[in-house]
DNA sequence: CTGAAAGCGCTTACAG
DNA sequence: CTGAAAGCGCTTACAG
C-alpha cells in the first residue's frame, strides 16, 4: 500500500496541489477557496484516507513539532515520570516528545544531541551529565531552545527548572536533629553538578548551626562503583565509634541500596537509626518502615519545562532577541511518615 | 545561525552536490569519487560543521531510522525498564525511538498511532489497550512493520513478544502450595487482554490439579476505580471466614497496593499470609518483607521486540511477501526470597 | 477564488 | 571520475 498524498488529491478532483494545501491547513476560510470546492476536497481527502506527510512539511517550514528530551535514566523512576510529564504537557501544545536516555555518560550525551539535532527537533529538554557543560554551550550558541531540568550549570546562560535544593536538604536535617539525632551522616553521589553539591551544602549548613557537623560523617560514592562504595559507605557509618543515629540520603538511587544494607545489617530503622531521604519510592508505602522522604514536585517541574521551551520556540521563530533566560526553582516538601 | 547544507559545502568547493552527497555517504569508494576530490570535501564538510538534515533525506529515501514505542504507562517501572532496554537496542541498529503514552486509553493509542505515522516512523513497537485490536489491524493492513510488546491478540497476525503468563502463574502457585497454603486468593485486573487471561487461567488451573480451587477468592479491579477495588477486594480476603493463607497478585501495581493495605491492617506477611507477586518491585530488596515474585526477562524481551522489528523492516524494503510472523514467548523465573 | 512555480535538503539514475 | 536534473511531499508568495 502506498500513501496517499495531496498530489493524489488534486488530480483526482482535477484542482490543484496548492488548493489541496490550502483547504486541509484550514487556511480556505478569509474567502481563499470557495465554499463547495473546499467541501469537496476534504471528502475526498477523508475517502481516500489521506495522512499528511510531517516530514515534508517539516522540510519545507523548517519546523518539525518535536521536542527531544534527554534524561540521564529512563530507568529511574524519578526521570520516567518526569518524562511522562513532560509529555503529557508537550501534547497539548501540540508536539511529540522523542526520548533518549544518557546513562549518565558525557559520550552519549554528546551522541544524543547529534542524532536529535539531525532529527530537526525543534528544542530540548535535558538532564545533564556531569562536565556537559560545554555540550550545552554549544547547543545556546546555535540558537536551539534548551531547557534543562533536574540540574543546571550556574555560569551557563540557559533557562533550567530545578528544585530548591539547598533548603531541601536543610528541611531534612532539620527534621533529624528534631527527632534528637546528634551523629547525622550523608551519602551522596561524589559530583560537582550543582545539585549534588547544593544538597551537601545544605547539609553542612544546617549541622553547623546546630553544632553538630562532622565531616567524617559524609560519604561519597562514585556512580560507576556504587554498590562497592556503599557497601564501604554503610559499614563506616554503622560502625560503633561513629555513634550514627540519621543518615540522610541525597538521591533516591543511594536510599534504596543503603537502605536495603541496613535492613540486611537488621539496623531497626527510626529505632536506631532514623532517615530521610531524597525521592519518594514505592518501598516508603510500606509504612511499617518509617522512612520519610523529600518529594519533588516532578509535575510542575515537567509542565514549567515545557513552558519555558515552548516560549523560547515561540520567540525565535518571531526573530525576537532578547535572551530571556528564566531559572525555575520550585520548592521540595518534606513527607514525614512518622 | 544557518543550518549548513549540501549545497553551501558544494558552492565552496565549486563542485556538484551530487559529488557532495556520494562522499558524505561513504559512496567515494569502488572508484565514484577521486580520492583527492572526496578527502577536500570531508575536510571542508567538518571545517563548516556541516550536519546532515534527517528529514530531506528521510523524505527521498522514504526511510525515517525511527522506531515509535507505544507503552500504557511510562511511569510504571516494568515499561520504562522495557524502554530502556528496547532504546539500547534499536541504537545498536542505527534507529532512534520515539517513546509515547496511551494511559491504557485506547482513542490514545489511536492518537499516537497517527501522530507517529505522519512523522513517518519506519516500525512500531506496541504494548497494546484492550480492544486496541483494530487499530493495530489497520496498522498491519497498511503493510506497517509492527511488533506487539508483553500483550497479544492471539487471532491477529502480529508478531508479538511476550512471556509464557500461563506457567508464570502456574509457577506462583506451586509455591505457594508448597509452602502449606491451602486458600489462596487472586488479584487481577479485570480485562479481555489475552495476558491477563492467561495468569488467570494459569491459576485456575493448578489450584484445580491441586483440588484447592475457590472461584470466591477470585478479585477482579477495575483499572479505573482501582483504590477502591482492591480495598473491597482486600478486605473480603482478610475477612476470617475465608481463611485465606496465600495471594498471588497478578501485577505490579496490585501488587504494591494491597500489600500496603495488608501492612496497614497489621497483617504479618509469610507468617499469617504468603504472597506471589508478578515483577518486582524496589521494595522487595527489603527482605524482611518475604515476598516472593515473577521475574520477567526485561531486557530480552526489549532485544526480541527490536529484533522482530528490524528484520520486518528490511524485509518490507526488499519488498519480500512471504508473511513471516513470530511469537516469542520468553519465560519467567520465579524469585523466592525465603 | 484558483493555479503555476519555486524551493526546503537530499539521493539517485543517467550522461558523459 | 564528475555533473545536470528529476523528484520525495509539502507550503507559499505571486499572478491572474
Amino acid at each position: 500500500m502506498t500513501r496517499i498524498s495531496m498530489k493524489d488529491i488534486a488530480r483526482e478532483l482535477g484542482v490543484s496541489i496548492a488548493t489541496v494545501s490550502l483547504v486541509l491547513n484550514g487556511k480556505d476560510k478569509d474567502g481563499r477557496v470557495g465554499k463547495e470546492m473546499a467541501e469537496k476536497i476534504r471528502r475526498k481527502a477523508k475517502e481516500m484516507n489521506y495522512e499528511p506527510n510531517n516530514l515534508a512539511r517539516g522540510l519545507r517550514i523548517g519546523v518539525s513539532n518535536t521536542i527531544g528530551l534527554i534524561v540521564a535514566d529512563i530507568s529511574n523512576l524519578f526521570f520516567a515520570n518526569l518524562a511522562f510529564h513532560i509529555q503529557e504537557q508537550a501534547e497539548k501544545f501540540g508536539y511529540s516528545v522523542i526520548i533518549t536516555n544518557t546513562n549518565e555518560s558525557n559520550l552519549k550525551l554528546e551522541k544524543m544531541i547529534t542524532i536529535l539535532k539531525n532529527k530537526l527537533v525543534d528544542g530540548f529538554i535535558i538532564v545533564p551529565t556531569e562536565h556537559g557543560e560545554s555540550l550545552i554551550q554549544n547547543l545556546v550558541k546555535r540558537n536551539m531552545p534548551v531547557v534543562l531540568i533536574d540540574r543546571y550549570f550556574p555560569n551557563l546562560n540557559v533557562s533550567s527548572v530545578i528544585v530548591d535544593n539547598y533548603n531541601a536538604s536543610k528541611k531534612a536535617l532539620r527534621c533529624l536533629i528534631n527527632q534528637g539525632c546528634r551523629n547525622i551522616g550523608l551519602v551522596i553521589y561524589k559530583s560537582d553538578l550543582q545539585h549534588m553539591l547544593d544538597r551537601k551544602k545544605g547539609y553542612v549548613d544546617e549541622l553547623q548551626n546546630a553544632g553538630l557537623y562532622n565531616p567524617a560523617l559524609i560519604k561519597e560514592i562514585n556512580y560507576s562503583s556504587i554498590t562497592d562504595d556503599i557497601t564501604i559507605a554503610m559499614e563506616s557509618l554503622l560502625s560503633r565509634e561513629n555513634e550514627v543515629d540519621g543518615i540522610f540520603f541525597a538521591t533516591n538511587t543511594l536510599s534504596m541500596l543503603s537502605i536495603k544494607y541496613m535492613l540486611d545489617m537488621n539496623i531497626k530503622l527510626y529505632e536506631e537509626i532514623k532517615v530521610v531521604c531524597f525521592d519518594k519510592s514505592d518501598a516508603f508505602d510500606f509504612t511499617s518502615l518509617h522512612i520519610s522522604y523529600i518529594q519533588q514536585p516532578i509535575a510542575e517541574m515537567g509542565t514549567n519545562a515545557v513552558g519555558l521551551l515552548v516560549e523560547q520556540m515561540k520567540r525565535k521563530s518571531v526573530e525576537r532577541k532578547e535572551d530571556e533566560i528564566k531559572i525555575v526553582e520550585l520548592q521540595t516538601f518534606l513527607m514525614n511518615v512518622l
